[in-house]
DNA sequence: TGTACATCAGTGAACGCGCGTTCACTGATGTAC
DNA sequence: TGTACATCAGTGAACGCGCGTTCACTGATGTAC
């Protein structure tokens, strides 16, 4: 065992690419990691098969990663980096208006979905992140990010709940958010639209429920 | 590569054990696979592994299993079975009246996170389903299944839509439900009670808001 | 503009190890009379 | 109850392979004068 549960694993790339061929050859990578991810699953991944479908000698990954996790590490981080700026923007644009955050919430579910769904591999990465102990804290924490930023608008608007109570909610409806998203991008027989406008009702009716009087 | 993408992949197992010493070696092997599961991660579990730690040798996991994969398909259906025993409790207990479905929503959730909890590696299985290819059929046709039996029911209750409506809001009801217990079982600082509270408020504002008149 | 030199990017070859799986086999249990 | 035999359960040893990772190296690019 190169790795018993619990170690610790080094996360953080080793080098950033400084040159025009070494930052292609660096997307490439983390491209054809999530290719392989995508078809192949996080059981079967290696950094000898991403550096050969990479067009790269196994050494050179090595160059910027300091292991196989970092890798997936970076791929996840890219990931939830675009998810994350979708729901800022979300937030920065409805603000502390309830009504407005009601009304904005299918935008804000078209837009993820759309977002996530350019970003090739994405439901594999999600799924490794899910799967994989090491990366686990990645999701929970970028899901945490968000959550904490949301409840602290919603406070606002909800002064008749405590802040754990909001928080609570809110991690709840981030989640299920989320969800939504990994269905729809799993169920590729179901029409997207309608995925995004139930799960938007969804959304709202328990937020409304929420509403004071 | 010994199984590339696509390659058909026999999941079935291969003998049942007949006698009681073989009956205990079978539900060992599957309980340290799920352990491993949740302490090294799909990557990580291997054949090897799981024999030495349930004391018998790989020939004998062979003499069971047709191949690794086998394992992870027996662990996820034996989990997946009993999540849908409970629901079709629920089911069969609150029929066709959507007030007493509603009303019996937060007691759906309590028994599902209770029978999950008590599975060892449950959380574990659930996320191996999802991230190896070969096993993310089992986890859809289990929610497909429990599904289209809801569906069914929620159709004589809910006459003002159609069918593939329902059908479509069922999947996503059951998907944020399942989302909602792997929530809880990662998210070990959240109270219990409260998620299960607010995630069936979650559930029956949706499908309040979705009553005729 | 040319060149010397520092730094960056990538290679060839190999390592020891655990992987999934199979073989021919021995020992344990159940059953018919 | 004893025993012969069929079937079931598990073993010891090994296989070829791809894994993650490292070493000492060569070639490409950028920069100072």
């Amino acid at each position: 065992m190169t790795q018993p549960a619990g170690d610790p694993v080094d996360l953080q790339p080793k080098k950033r690419p400084r040159q025009k061929r070494a930052i292609a050859t660096w997307e490439r990578l983390l491209d054809v990691a999530a290719e392989i991810l995508e078809t192949q699953g996080v059981e079967r991944i290696s950094t000898n098969l991403i550096a050969e479908k990479a067009g790269i000698t196994p050494p050179t990954l090595y160059r910027y990663f300091p292991n196989k996790y970092a890798v997936l590490w970076a791929l996840g981080d890219r990931l939830m980096q675009q998810q994350n700026v979708v729901f800022e923007k979300f937030m920065a644009e409805s603000g502390t208006n309830i009504s407005f955050q009601i009304e904005r919430s299918s935008k804000l579910m078209r837009d993820t979905l759309e977002v996530t769904e350019k970003h090739p591999g994405a439901l594999a990465i999600m799924r490794a992140m899910r799967a994989v102990p090491v990366l686990q804290e990645v999701r929970l924490a970028s899901h945490h990010q968000v959550t904490d930023a949301w409840a602290e608008q919603l406070s606002v608007m909800l002064p008749h709940l405590t802040k754990e109570e909001i928080w609570a909610k809110a991690r709840l409806s981030v989640e299920t958010g989320y969800a939504a998203i990994e269905m729809a991008m799993e169920e590729t027989d179901m029409d997207r639209e309608t995925i995004i406008q139930d799960s938007s009702l969804f959304q709202t009716a328990y937020w409304r429920s929420l509403l004071p009087e």
